[in-house]
Formats: C-alpha cells, sequence, structure tokens
DNA sequence: GATGAATGAGGATTCATTCAT
DNA sequence: AATGAATGAATCCTCATTCAT
C-alpha cells in the first residue's frame, strides 16, 4: 500500500549507495537508509540479509558496470583511442559520481569489501592495459612501471571525483560542476597528450 | 604515573592517529583508541574534551607540521628544483602515511573539519606555486589550467599514501615498502619531466 | 499442493513438537519451525492462529494419547501387573520421547499450559492407582504417602527421559539408546520389586 | 548514588539466578534482569560481558557450592550415613530451590552450558559414591546398575525440586512447603532403607 | 590523573504477526 | 493454501559521556 513503485529492492539500492557514499559504512545506519528509502528497518530486512550484504550489493551493483563500460572499450590503441577511453571513463563517473567515492571509502581502510569484487576484474583489464600500452606508447616502461603509469591514470581519473570537495579548494569552484569535468577531462587529455608526445594537445582534438 | 610514557597526551594522540586514519572518525570508538592507548575510555576525557575535540586535535597536529614542512621546500624553481619540492613531498608523507589517509577521509565526506583547516594553508602555498610555475613551466596555461595542474600533482602524491592499500592491488605489492616509495617518486619525476620536456627523464637525474 | 506429505498441519506439529520439546516455547522462534516444516512463517499462520496456539495443539496432541495409553494398561494388580504397567509406561515414553521434554519444559516453568491439561487425566489416573496400590502394596502407607509414591514413579519415569541429556553423563553412553532404555527398565522393575519384597528380582522375571 | 548496596555483581547474579531458573535462558530478557536489580540494561554490561557470560557465572556461582556441600558429607558409609546425605541435600536444595531448576532447564535441553561444570565434578562424586555403595548395599548390582542407582537418586532428590509445580498436582498441596519437603525426604528415606534392608524404615530413624 | 560504575541514546537485528496477492 | 513484503515491539549490545572516588 505505501508506495506505488514496484522495485523496493532497488529503491534501497539507490538510498544505500548514495549514503555509503557520501559517510561510508560505519557512519550509515540502517535506520537512515530504510527511512530515507522509505521502510521501516525491519522492511528492509526482507531484502537484504544485513548491513553488510546490503553494502556488498551496493558495491557489487555499483562496480560491475563500472568495469563492463571499461571492458567494451575499443580494443586498438592509438593515442587518439586512449584519449577516448579517458573521455570515456569520465563521461561514466561523472554520471554515476557515487562510486569514486565508495571506491575510495573502501581503498583508504583495507579495501575488504572491495578487494575481492576487484581482483576478479583488475588483473584481464590490467593485462590488456598493459598490452596496448607496449605498443603505443613509445617510451621504454618496465612492467613495473607500467603498472604505476596505469595507477596513476586511476587515481587521476576517479580520485578526481572521490575527493571532489577538496578539489574545491584547488579549483576555486565546484569540482563536479559540469564545466569543471570537462576542464579536467581536456586538461587529462592534454597531459597524457604531452607524456605521450612531448607536445601539447590541438585544442580541436581536445574537444572530443 | 604508572606509565613510563612521558606524555600520556601524545600518546592518545599518537593512538588517535593511526585509528581515524585506518577506519575513519565514525568507525572509531572511543573505547578503541583509549584500550590501545593503555587507559580506559573515562581516563581519556581527562586528556580531550571528547571524540570530536580528540579528532579535531588530531587533524590539527597533523595537518600543521605537514604544511609547515612542506613550506620550507626550496623557494625558486628551475625544473630541477621542481624536483626536490617532489621528492621532498613524498619523503614527508612517506613519513607521516597517516595524514593522507586522514586527509582523504575527509576529504570524501565533504571535509568539514578539514577545509576550514585548509583553508588557511593552501591559498598562499597555491600563490607561491602558480607564481613559480608561470614563471618556469614553458607552456601556456591558463590560470584554471595551471589550478588543474597543481590539484593533479597533490592527487598523485597524497593520494598514492592515502589509497596505498588499493594500490596494492595495481603495482602487485606493499606500496608503502620503501622500495614502491622510492620507485613511484622516481616515476612522478620523470613524468613531471616528460610534461615540461617530452623527454625521459635522464636516469642519473632520477636517482636521489 | 506442492509436498507430497498428506497433511501440512500434520507436519508443522511434528516440527514444532520436536522443537518445542528441545528448546522450550520462548526459544522456538515461529520462523524456524516454518522453515523446518518447508514452509513461509507466512503460511503457518494459515494452519494455527499463532505460536500460542501452536504450542498449546502441540501440547494437546501430545499429552492426550499419552494419558489414553497409559489408561489401556491393565487394570488389575499384582506385584507381576505393576512390573507391566511399567514397562508399558516406559514404551510409550520411548517412542514419543519428545513428550517428557515438553512435560517438563512445563513443569519447571510453572506449568501454565500444562496443568489444566494435566488437571484432567491426573486424578482419575491417581484414584485408580491408590486403590490398586492400597489393596496390592503390603505395606502401611498413608494416603499421602501413596501419593509421594506415585510421583516418585512418575518421576522416575518421566524424568529419565526428560533429563535424558544429562543422564548420559550419569550412565556413560547414550540414555535414549535402546539398550540403555531397556536396563533402566529392568532396574526400576528391580527396585520396585526390592521395595515391595525385600527381594531382588529374579533374573527370568526382568526380561520381557 | 543510586544504591547503598555495596555489591552491585552480586545483586544481578541474584536476580537473574530467579529470573533463569524460573523462566530459562531464552525467555529471561536482559532487560528483565537489569530493571529487577535496579539498574540500566547498559549498566549492567559494566559488570558482566553478555547474557551468556552473565548465565553461565549464575550456573557457576550455583554449582560449586553445592558440590561442595556434598564434597564435605561424610565419607564412610553404613546404611545411616546415606541418610544423613540424603537428608543433607534435601536440605541445601530446599534452602536455594532455584539450583534444581536451573539444572533441570540445562538437563531438558542440551546442557550446554551445564555439561562442562558437571563433567568436573561428576565423576570423582560418582567414583566415591560408587565405592561406598559397594562396600556397603549388599545387593549385587553391576557398574552400570549403580550408576542408574545413582542416577535414580539424583533424580528423585534434584527432580523433586526442579519440578515441584507438577508435583502439585500429585501431592495435593504445595510441595515446596516444609511440611512437604520434610514428608518427602521422609519417605526418600524409608525407600532407601527398604531398598536395602528390604524393612521398612523404623519411625525415630527418619525424624532428624 | 585514573577509574569503576552508571546511563540515555542509538546501534543492528529478530520476532510474531498481518495482509494483499 | 502459500507467500513476499510490511511493521511495531522487543531483542542484545555498544556508544560517548559523566561523576564520585
Amino acid at each position: 500500500m505505501p508506495q506505488t513503485t514496484p522495485d523496493t529492492r532497488e529503491r534501497i539500492l539507490d538510498t544505500a549507495e548514495a549514503l555509503f557514499a557520501e559517510k561510508g559504512l560505519a557512519a550509515t545506519s540502517v535506520r537512515d537508509i530504510a527511512t530515507a528509502a522509505g521502510l521501516t528497518p525491519a522492511s528492509l530486512y526482507n531484502h537484504f540479509e544485513g548491513k553488510e550484504a546490503l553494502y556488498a550489493a551496493v558495491l557489487e551493483r555499483g562496480i560491475r558496470p563500472l568495469f563492463e563500460s571499461l571492458e567494451e572499450a575499443p580494443e586498438a590503441g592509438s593515442d587518439e583511442l586512449h584519449g577516448m577511453i579517458l573521455r570515456h571513463a569520465m563521461e561514466v563517473l561523472a554520471a554515476r559520481p557515487n562510486l569514486p567515492r565508495l571506491i575510495y571509502h573502501e581503498a583508504i581502510g583495507g579495501g575488504t569489501h572491495l578487494v575481492p569484487l576487484l581482483r576478479a576484474w583488475i588483473p584481464p583489464i590490467m593485462a590488456r592495459a598493459l598490452s596496448n600500452l607496449k605498443r603505443d606508447v613509445e617510451f621504454p616502461f618496465s612492467e613495473r612501471e607500467y603498472r604505476h603509469f596505469i595507477a596513476m591514470w586511476a587515481q587521476l581519473i576517479v580520485g578526481y571525483f572521490a575527493v571532489a570537495p577538496l578539489m574545491n579548494e584547488f579549483l576555486d569552484g565546484d569540482a563536479l560542476a559540469p564545466e569543471a569535468v570537462e576542464r579536467q577531462t581536456r586538461f587529462l587529455l592534454d597531459i597524457a597528450h604531452r607524456i605521450a608526445t612531448g607536445e601539447p594537445l590541438a585544442d580541436e582534438a581536445a574537444s572530443a
């Protein structure tokens, strides 16, 4: 009777995602989530086994499409294509700004919940990225350095959204505003191009 | 009197810093801290007004010397000097790896406690960095782009330590181990050099 | 329709009897019973009005045939016949070992649910037993002592099954195993005979 | 400030003992205990780690002196002395009528908490009792039968108090009333005497 | 300074039960 | 007859904090 919404489970996941992203697992109470989803705490337990299970489901639901969309990225890799991947990633994350914060909450602690999920996704992506990079990027990186290289991009892309409130202080304005995101995207494309070629990116190339 | 440790207050701050860094404010209980410091929760209240006050003290004690030691970095700025600043920052943070995590915990959640502190420090540092960069870096960045540039370096340096547990998955080894930190330092120096000059860094330049 | 089992109601009663006997009313949840019976808690309410009603039904269903089968015991009473009654009782209880535990759970707690049921059965049985005993047992017991005498046998017979888990510690083996039950039966027959005659029971008399 | 009573811990144990004895572990709530002891539930946790620990402490505190007082019983064993032990046991239990119920609550379930305690006490007592009996009782019991014999007496003595509400129905009056207890004691002494000698107990032997 | 004991508020979770489907 | 979803009440327990000693 209470809600016309058919899918309560999805509503709970949405609510929980937002709260977990903002405050982390420990600081978010089941009551907060339930209430925000228009439910009694007791009712929430009809949909999830408990707080931890809900958290795991939120993480899983968020991470899977994130990596799936990365997997869909074009196979081969000229400098231009790398740019497309970067832009793609920025767009995906800008559309789901909770994910970076969820990931970073986990990352700072031991990542108990996240690491198992990542273990399934990172190695293949890493492998493909490494093989692409080795083919395309024209400087001699050791295997180890390539790993630092990829980690750097992960940091720059995901981290930008995760620590947006801190970014505000540096950028002097709302880092999540579309213009700021676009500016950051172009900036990163430029940096990538400079690293690869030593030349700044031509203006028209950046505006995809 | 029971403890040989000279200053109980300092011991509490140390303990709290480690726990807050690992688990965040909400997930760390006063009892956890007190017990780990060899005290009763009640005793802790002889030294701090409460949990929030303790947290604020931890932040203050950590952030102030962090920025002070960053200020000590050499003033002027050839490319070489920028390298020295970067290396200096890496060393300072490697010595106090809790701070990046504290900062990032705050940053993700909105930074209620942190931002006021940072507001005092970031602008002057930003100003100096901007003036240095504008003088030295030989590509035409707008003011805004310079800000993104500095934010990028803050992210790469602070973020590396903050998300070290997740870095492990990418780097395949302990990201906080001295060799890994040194590798990351050299890697960043190389990247900085490539961005500035388009050329990789000569090997001898990277070593300490 | 989904189950081959003919009567769901009966299945619930069986399950509930076992669980109530093991853990008592309070410690047994409706969910436990329903799940163990292959149902949803909600479904259980199609068969019983609630937990208390189910408990009452279990008690009623267990107690009635118990006393009925005790009533079937031979009427008259030489010493031999008393032995037959005792053996009969042991066999009846060994076949439904949940009942003694149900009864004792109730008995310890005050017997709110049980006593009303017993009030209907005990007095007539008591009366018959008293009249039999007075006729047969050859020592002068007062009415009151006869009552203690009967209570003693009730205790020894019903109690043996009720506290079987503890009996294990005394008897050094599974008190509910058929051999142990048979041993206890013979032991009680011997005791009864000794009390009545002062002589041990001849061996052949004890065997079935 | 709230209570002048110095020993809150003891007060909690008393309260808990009464409630656990009446309703069992599951049916007794921490709130019930705390409130009845004049405390907040939270305060109770300053004295006991949790409900289970409190329960264990109640059991331990109750069982230990029970067995200790049994151990103090006179060593040697004429028929008269057995009677003294029996009378002693009845007096001890009549004075602490919660213990039998606690024990039986445990006994009916698996005795998870009780059995470990009993394992430490029963074997030596059993050994001593066996050696006494073998010396004194003049009928040939096998080791196994002796065990049944001892278990029988444990049942008759402890069980009488444990299932007192049920006894009421048989004895037609309050089974815990001093006169009823005294009557049961004499009755058991008589039974013991009859089993051992074939003769009823002389009246004066039963008193005192 | 340190602590044992007390507590109100709130934490997650379970419970028996209801009701629309 | 069966069930998924909802819920108020109660479960055990933890939390930050206070205060007399």
